[in-house]
RNA sequence: GCGCUCUUAGCUCAGCUGGAUAGAGCAUCUGCCUUCUAAGCAGAGGGUCGCAGGUUCGAAUCCUGCAGAGCGCGCCA
């Protein structure tokens, strides 16, 4: 129907103004939801100016000529949109519209969650990955071949200091005065501690430890970690099909290669780089080779080597994203927490640098504060105060966790009201909208007969019909966008539109589903499939399982 | 100091890349169950879209400046 429309617009403006170069996609209609009309358009608005005509001059010239059966009126409304209504048999076969024939079953690879192995996931990953997962469902919607991966940055000082503090808590229990300090705090780096005490007290002598017993443990306790927010994602519906491993990556000597390719493009040079003001270790004096990012647009150099010759988090970064384009995917997704996004230009720089033909991409997530009574709680890893994304799931359940999560934009900070979640679970959209299906299940499961009937179209119904169609568009939209939260809303308004619709039928029985012999209308019964089928489309790509009775 | 993300109703947030009277949920108030599920519907009140300029037929949306919030700015990861 929107083709149509289009198609004749454009043959309209042709018509009128043959010697205006326009194009077809240049021509914009949506649908409307009340008395103005079923669908709008606003290119007399948009084009006065290239046809050189006043908006109301173009519409009136395109109502005399404007031509299409299933049109009933045509009006020209407020500053110059054309309203369009349609009769009420195109309305119903709205419902028969192919779906947009969008297909593309190019690769992609979403890496997301991702988290630094040093501690249980809490809340700050709960966002990033649930995006990260409905994300990737909207990409299988569309043809992709989808690969969820999760990277584990398994070396580095982190993990020393990570080593460091278990030993640390170690040392504590077991009175050892051992030589570790406290990095890391948190009730879990004690679990931890007694975990790796039970696991090598046998193997390893605690008052004697050498490397090779730091490197075991360090194992140890980052294996277990990785299993267990694994576990804990994939209780939330969330599954990956590749986790990578830094060290992994490094033993594939990616860099090597990467550093040559970038001399040879004159990127690369040894040099020192200026410590930041506040830095507090001992001033570094060795030269260290350094990728020349500020030739794209970065706003310094960046190191690629530290001082002792290792390669620092951003040249394994770097190796890391390589590596996944050489395994052949013709698209790279990121989602990363906001306290990454300085590090954009860096790495984008560099793969930009070594192949300009990659497309990669990162879908930012802001912060998520957690609300509780009332007050937003300052939450630290290092700290060791944070709210295990485990406890939380526990504490709001699966459903209300991955609504709420892609519930608002992605970038945009977002307050978690734990109290509202759990004090209004009964109000809050997710219900509303499984209450909306239990409700059409309940009509189909008391259904006798299907017969023919005539049909009344009130605006109730007619929104509905109109609401299902836009589905296609909507779908469209987070896909191209990448915006997962445009599909919580349109589900929250479709659902309120069959409400709506059937509410309506307390005042009018002539649009209620069953007749008074339990029998339901073929067209009746073709709107409830649709509308399970579609809140079915969105409600797996969220993760959400129907309800059929409540 | 620089960069990024922001500022819309009492609260939490939408606003589809410039369009019609700025929307929804929660909270407050008023109606609606002898008829398919009231976990629902209908209605009311509540707004200078942070402030000030600019661009044009037209700005919450685009540009500039200012104020405020958050995040980032290492040879940490």
């Amino acid at each position: 129907m929107l083709q149509k429309i289009k198609s004749e617009l454009f043959s309209c403006i042709q018509e009128i103004y043959p010697k205006i170069e326009f194009s077809n996609n240049d021509i914009e209609v949506s649908c409307l939801y009340d008395e103005k009309g079923d669908f709008t358009s606003n290119l007399c608005l948009k084009y006065s100016k290239l046809l050189k005509e006043k908006p109301s001059d173009i519409a009136k010239n395109i109502i005399d000529i404007f031509k299409l059966n299933e049109i009933t009126k045509i009006e020209l409304a407020g500053p110059g949109f054309l309203n369009f209504f349609i009769t009420d048999l195109a309305v119903m076969d709205l419902l028969n519209e192919e779906p947009s024939s969008f297909n593309d079953t190019s690769s992609v690879n979403i890496e997301f969650v991702s988290a630094n192995p040093t501690g249980p996931l809490h809340l700050a990953h709960g966002r990033g990955a649930v995006v990260g997962d409905v994300l990737s469902n909207i990409y299988k919607y569309f043809g992709h071949k989808v690969t969820r991966e999760y990277y584990v940055n398994n070396t580095g000082n982190q993990i020393k200091e990570f080593v460091s503090s278990v030993l640390f808590k170690i040392s504590e229990k077991y009175k050892l005065n051992l030589n570790y300090s406290q990095h890391y705090k948190g009730d879990y780096i004690q679990t931890i501690a007694d975990n790796c005490y039970d696991q090598f007290n046998n193997s390893i002598q605690f008052n004697n430890i050498n490397e090779e017993d730091e490197i075991n443990l360090a194992n140890f306790a980052i294996k277990s970690l990785v299993e267990e927010s694994i576990k804990t994602l994939k209780q939330t519906g969330i599954k990956f099909d590749q986790i990578s491993y830094e060290t992994d990556i490094m033993d594939k000597d990616l860099l090597t290669e990467i550093i040559n390719k970038l001399s040879d493009k004159k990127l690369i040079y040894r040099g020192q780089l200026e410590m930041p003001k506040d830095y507090q270790g001992t001033k570094k004096e060795n030269e260290i080779t350094i990728f020349k990012s500020t030739f794209f647009e970065d706003d310094e150099d960046r190191a690629v080597t530290k001082n002792d010759g290792s390669p620092t988090y951003f040249a394994n970064d770097v190796a890391y994203h390589v590596d996944k384009h050489k395994r052949g995917f013709d698209k790279l997704i990121n989602i990363w927490g906001a306290d990454h996004l300085g590090y954009l230009k860096r790495l984008s720089a560099a793969l930009c640098a070594l192949y300009p033909s990659i497309n990669f991409s990162v879908v930012f997530c802001q912060i998520v504060n957690l609300k509780r009574d009332n007050k937003i709680q300052k939450l630290s890893k290092r700290e060791g105060n944070i709210f295990e994304l485990k406890l939380l799931v526990e504490e709001i359940g699966i459903e209300n966790f991955r609504y709420f999560m892609c519930y608002r934009k992605n970038d945009t900070h977002m307050d978690l009201d734990i109290d509202l979640i759990k004090k209004e679970n009964k109000e809050n959209p997710i219900y509303y909208i499984q209450y909306s299906y239990a409700r059409a299940q309940s009509v189909l499961d008391r259904k006798k007969n299907i017969i023919d009937a005539s049909i009344d179209m009130p605006l109730e119904l007619k929104n509905l019909y109109k609401k299902l169609f836009d589905w296609d568009s909507v779908v469209l939209a987070a896909y191209q966008r990448q915006e997962v939260h445009l599909i919580a809303h349109y589900l929250e308004s479709l659902a309120s539109y069959f409400h709506s619709l059937w509410s309506s039928a307390k005042a009018n029985s002539q649009i209620k589903f069953l007749d008074n012999n339990d029998n339901i209308s073929s067209h009746s019964y073709n709107l409830l499939k649709k509308y399970q089928d579609t809140l079915n489309q969105g409600l797996k790509i969220l993760g959400i399982k129907p309800k059929l009775k409540m």
